[in-house]
DNA sequence: GTCTATAAGGCGATAGAC
DNA sequence: GTCTATCGCCTTATAGAC
């Protein structure tokens, strides 16, 4: 029947689901080469080598979480953007965009941070897969500054490409040190974090 | 003799120079677990073994890398704060550590780079020591940062933790693009980011 | 789907020759 | 100081029972 054939592979797919989210935690906490199959299969209370009724390797598992965690980053940031007014301006642009942005890497915490901290342990051909994924990313980062910067709302004087990654790298940072339980919210800490670079911190006197 | 006797503790103190250099440049681009002693002894043309008449364990030696790493940057900060002049201004104390923050991670990115990265693969041991020595670091910016701020240099509206965080976020972020043989200094690339988050990047028409 | 058992190889570390 | 040789453990991955 329809029905028990449902039941079954959605059983299947949430096992699978618990095996990504268990990876992707101890491999942001461990490293991917600090977090053995054994550790994984240990969380959930299996053996290691039923693992391999879900995954073909050890490097299918991290690639299917690099893959996840990165393009939940890009989908979250783009739909921030899009649900924006028409005519908003290039703050509001940058600020959504750090909003989405920060909201994927600290709600899907896990996969982002194995995305982002455990690159160079991984293998080759994972690393070339995330590569090209971030370019991507990137790109849209680039896009919307050059956009703002011929509006004539950042000034002429501004490395872009710097200002993409010193922004970025400090919405990255946020991962070392945000707790959810803290009395700002997400979005507020992208919001001030932009308002940093885009209106500055000095005082009249000091500038 | 004395000469003899200098000679030879030279040449020892030579050969674990260059097992440091080695596991540094490994560490930093495979992570810890990601590296084994074989890897380190093979790039020095020599054998696993031997590494154990220079360091008692793996273990050892990653935490005497980090150690040296994070007490560069101290040193070199300090060292760039404490050549300006008496009454420098905010922006110039805060420009002056970026440069030596900068150019300590760049210069002895190997180190510096291992210290940050691969920070959650480590025994548990030298992590606790890395904390300790990172704690004592970031309250020399804290404390930076709030002297600015008591001047009226900052606006009272700023966050300073959230604005630390972000400085060093971006500037640690350099590591990850910084060519040697690009058109800009390590110093300019710290001016410029300092610079951003100082005065701002948007135009009077957008702020 | 998950188990047990095990293969095949890599790892950190040690002992003793030179 | 560096070598060779080796120990004991841990790793990924596979085979076959259930």
């Amino acid at each position: 029947m329809i029905t028990k054939t449902k039941e079954v592979k959605s059983k299947v797919k949430k096992t699978k689901e618990n095996i990504l989210d268990a990876a992707a935690a101890l491999f942001s906490k461990h490293g991917y080469n600090g977090t053995a199959l054994r550790d994984i299969a240990n969380a959930l209370d299996m053996k290691a080598g039923s693992l391999y009724y879900h995954f073909d390797s050890k490097e299918q598992l991290v690639l299917e979480i690099l893959t996840l965690g990165l393009e939940n980053i890009i989908d979250t940031v783009i739909r921030r953007v899009e649900e924006l007014p028409e005519n908003s301006s290039s703050k509001e642009v940058l600020v959504a965009a750090a909003k989405g942005h920060l909201g994927a890497l600290l709600e899907k915490g896990d996969y982002t941070s194995t995305s982002i901290r455990n690159y160079g342990q991984m293998p080759p051909d994972v690393q070339e897969e995330g590569r090209i994924i971030r370019d991507r990313y990137e790109s849209m980062w680039r896009k919307w500054l050059v956009k703002a910067q011929q509006k004539g709302d950042i000034m002429d004087s501004v490395d872009l490409k710097i200002l993409r990654l010193s922004i970025l790298g400090g919405l990255n940072r946020t991962l070392a040190w945000y707790k959810p339980d803290g009395d700002l919210s997400i979005d507020q800490i992208a919001e001030i974090q932009v308002g940093f670079v885009w209106g500055g911190i000095a005082t009249e006197q000091a500038r």
